[in-house]
DNA sequence: CTGAAAGCGCTTACAG
DNA sequence: CTGAAAGCGCTTACAG
């Protein structure tokens, strides 16, 4: 009485088969009403709940992915709502989303990593949404399992053969370019970029820039001093930069919004201020970007999105594993708010 | 040959029996090392994968424990970081962490609601974080399963009998307090409290306020317009009040960082000048407090600590069911940055 | 429409 | 130190 009901207990006390009460529990149809209701009322009155991990052991499945935050102390703005995006879409789907974190060093061969549990044994998980920040090696070591899983690309640091990955990106290139010619657009010509270019999301929003910048004639400068410090840190620093350059720069277009955040928080301490004296373009849009001094123009970039996207694919892999491989590219726009105007009036400064 | 190995492969090849592969498997000591080196070796051969659900099926345990974020649209930064502190605790005892959102309503009956799949079922997972908002008939709901459970207190809205469920709690009273009595401390006199005290997280923070402020003898103020907006925004809204309130208020306290930052955002916009006009402290110590214009002086709250213990004492429990109900509170401490500094010299305005 | 049986991949007393 | 057997709680052909 006090232990807790299976399926035995239900067919003992319904005087039917084991094979008939499961048929019930799972809504199969060839069963007759009459069995069905007597089934089910003893399943309630014996508060029958049940056991998933028995059904998963027979059914092959785990009903359950796996979201791999890597090489992230803490899960960022911009990966919370990648996160969520991925549980929405896979509680839909019935599919429960394990978090984990997992760090690992990039010049460790593939063969050598070490793998997680999760991911290592079986009967965890059945596919990998990897986001975070990732190497090749990591990626080779989990092609060689037979897990399906699918990349968050932008985040790659390093050359791996991506026609054989699935793989979800932002348009950070084109967003890029949107921002840069926004700018353009207000009158700007002296327009920087800011940011670590060895980074390749970073790189692909100098390309973005690049195209803009060049498509209208005009001399791409970039700013990008050698530091690995976090974002924020690395605009507040660059803020000294420009600063020194004085007329020379009229526009920024940073890499990300932390690092407008940190040219922002310079600017005001020094009195320097924006829109009317510079104009700052930031990239992601993450929520506190609205909320910044002055309220940063940027690119938004939907996470919830990505999210959801990355977990399609990988349900789709998962209900046809022979899919050929997609590289998906989620669109991104310029969101207009405060910290963009024309450029001040005075002696054109682009005479050098 | 292209299947998938299993124990009984292993034990076929190795000429043994499966319980002895199952033994070497778990290193249980009392296997020969001759049988062991050639056990291991062809579970290498063979590159054997444990199945962790049939393990788990038969160990009755999930090795999973579940992150329930409830009514929250997002992962806030407060709870990203509560999240990430409960995952590297599990993570080092060999479990896994399910993430999952559930929106429910206050208002339907504990016996109505319908819990989903995770928790409801069997086999799932061994215990319960329970973050975000709640509300009672949530608790009672799942103190009727038999899952193992811990409470994130602060955010507990309405009355549940807490004696016998475990709670982990952060000092929001004490923090206050002690923000409060740094303002006092320097100088000011005219405090006032800006937060919806219909919320008891808020609440309890007044009530850290009141305490401070009484026990110097100076007139507790509070701001609390009826409004249901996100935090940010109450406090943009708010500081328009403040404004009109001109030299009857030298300092504020904010509810949390978010409100603090709706202010910043608005006095920034009118040019009122932080701290030289206005003082202001927030509550939380949000990751991004210290790039607000100015740097917000603020309560430092340990997130990762409040989600590491919450998971400590959830361990705890599933090691030892009979464990008296703990309820745990993990102090807060004021940290001081920018956004404070003693009152303008003027008339004593406070006299009127 | 229904039930007995086999089986998912393991672990764990039990008896040597 | 080792193996055969039972069993975890289900599902699913298979044969009525």
């Amino acid at each position: 009485m006090p232990t807790i009901a299976t399926i035995k207990d239900i067919a003992r006390k319904a005087k039917v088969g084991v094979s008939t009460v499961s048929r019930v529990l799972n809504s199969h149809p060839d069963v007759s009403t009459e069995t069905r209701d007597k089934v089910l009322r003893i399943a309630e009155e014996l508060k029958y709940r049940p056991h998933s991990r028995a059904r998963q052991l027979v059914r092959d499945t785990t009903e359950t992915i796996c979201f791999v935050m890597s090489n992230r102390e803490v899960i960022s703005p911009f990966h919370s709502h990648v996160l969520t995006g991925v549980e929405q879409f896979a509680r839909r789907l019935a599919h429960n989303v394990i978090f984990m974190r997992f760090d690992y060093r990039p010049d460790v061969a593939a063969s050598d990593l070490v793998l997680p549990p999760v991911i290592w044994e079986r009967g965890n998980v059945d596919g990998l949404i990897i986001a975070g920040m990732n190497y090749p090696n990591f990626i080779r070591a989990v092609k060689r399992l037979d897990i399906p899983f699918v990349l968050f690309g932008n985040n790659l640091v390093g050359q791996v053969r991506t026609s054989d990955i699935d793989t979800v990106w932002f348009d950070s290139k084109g967003g890029t370019r949107k921002s840069t010619e926004y700018l353009i657009g207000l009158g700007h010509r002296d327009i920087w970029f800011i940011a670590d270019l060895s980074l390749p999301w970073y790189r692909r929003c100098f390309e973005g820039y690049l195209q803009a910048m060049e498509g209208r004639g005009l001399q791409p400068r970039s700013l990008e001093p050698k530091m690995d410090s976090p974002p924020f840190d690395y605009g507040y620093a660059s803020a000294d930069e420009i600063l020194k350059l004085g007329h020379r720069v009229s526009a920024i277009v940073a890499g990300d919004d932390q690092i407008a955040c940190g040219l922002l928080s310079k600017f005001n301490q020094q009195g320097v201020r924006v829109p009317n004296e510079i104009s700052i373009v930031g990239f992601d849009d993450i929520d506190e970007a609205k909320y910044f001094h002055p309220p940063l123009t940027t690119v938004h970039v939907p996470k919830e999105k990505i999210g959801e996207e990355m977990a399609r694919v990988l349900f789709d892999k998962l209900a046809d594993p022979s899919r050929p491989t997609v590289k998906l590219t989620v669109p991104t726009d310029l969101v207009i708010r405060e910290s963009c105007a024309a450029p001040p009036k005075r002696n054109r400064s682009s005479v050098r």
